[in-house]
DNA sequence: TAGATTGTTAATCGATTAACAATC
DNA sequence: TAGATTGTTAATCGATTAACAATC
């Protein structure tokens, strides 16, 4: 068991963050940055950030700044995204297709090998030449193709269901889109996106908005 | 001016949450609860239950608990649930698709008004009776329908753009699933679903499980 | 009334910010 | 070297938890 200090919720929230806007950086050709120069465009503070990176490694060099390839690169690294995953997607609605291509389109690492969902009508179509299979086959197939990460499409009623067969599977994480706070092992990765909470968060930010104006 | 404290971003993030756990309980006929029962179903303390519920009133009896359906009535009333809103989707992809049919399904207050798109072929269809218009109809739409929120999923190129017609339009809130930050007048709600964060914050735990086990 | 549980103040904890020595 | 900027320690701030008086 190592004893690396358990990074801080906060701290994961903000690496992706990082990720993309250096992305951004990268793409504009921008060769090295400064806490400073981050911090104006992506609105953390200086300090911030430079504890945030140091909380892995020393990435930058002083009185120079940080080198935009090299941390981009690191990063990618400290996030698990310099290697593949295996995925399926249970539950091919909209939401679950959107997802599908989403992943396709993007092409990062995270390679649909299966679908699944229980409507016969769908089973045996494919999405971007993946076919939709039964998903009494879901477990099987996680075991036998080494599954990284189910996706959970379905609805709150069947959601459980699903997590249960994933884990049964093997996956080492979930991303979950039903509404629905699943219990799964806690050696078991889970990332839930509850789009109605951040619904009626807005919701709640709107209605604070207009109180001030009174 | 109102000189209510301003609510942490934690607090906001927890209501939703609590409302759909007391959701939950009413559908199983629940008429009261305590915050130490809730803390065993929900996770928080109960210490940090009754601090938050008390940041917006007093809500329990002493000695009693609360009662199931007041609360859950006030905290719809603090989310701003107890009215409708007028809603656009722009981007009517699989995403913008998924979101619409969550929208119409759930029956929540979120009305979706209008469809937008830029492709000519989708133009002039209907999902759920709701036509898809042109995107350069957006501003006037918003204008002249008085819509409160707009959603955006279209993909991060176009996203600013759309962000300001529908500033120009009047709304007050946006809903964002592109992958970038927005620039917005501070007096309009933002609420961003940044998926591949999520997604990338999953696969940092998941690398984070496998360390701890070596 | 006695027991239970809230509402609220006080204590603790953790995260953020500030400061500055190290060093490129 | 001098200036700039990191890495890191110390100070501050805010959020969470604990404790308990109020009260149903």
């Amino acid at each position: 068991m190592s004893n690396k200090p358990k990074v801080s919720n906060a701290i994961i929230r903000r690496l992706p963050r990082y990720r993309r806007y250096l992305g951004v950086l990268q793409n504009k050709g921008i060769k090295k940055i400064s806490s400073n120069e981050l911090s104006e465009i992506i609105g953390y503070t200086a300090s911030q950030i430079r504890q945030d990176f140091n909380t892995f490694g020393e990435f930058g060099q002083q009185g120079y700044g940080y080198s935009v390839d090299y941390l981009y690169k690191e990063i990618n690294k400290i996030l698990g995204l310099d290697r593949e995953y295996k995925t399926v997607i249970v539950g091919v609605g909209h939401l679950g297709q959107a997802v599908a291509n989403y992943t396709y389109y993007y092409k990062i690492g995270f390679n649909i090998m299966g679908l699944f969902d229980i409507n016969p009508e769908k089973i045996g179509t494919t999405i971007n030449d993946v076919e939709i299979k039964a998903f009494s086959e879901l477990e099987d197939f996680c075991k036998s193709e080494g599954v990284d990460i189910g996706i959970i499409c379905v609805n709150s009623e069947g959601a459980q269901e699903v997590a249960d067969k994933l884990v049964a599977g093997g996956v080492k994480g979930i991303w979950n889109f039903a509404p629905i706070d699943l219990e799964i092992p806690k050696d078991v990765a889970l990332e839930s996106v509850h789009l109605s909470d951040s619904l009626h968060a807005l919701s709640f930010m709107i209605k604070s908005m207009n109180a001030e104006q009174e």
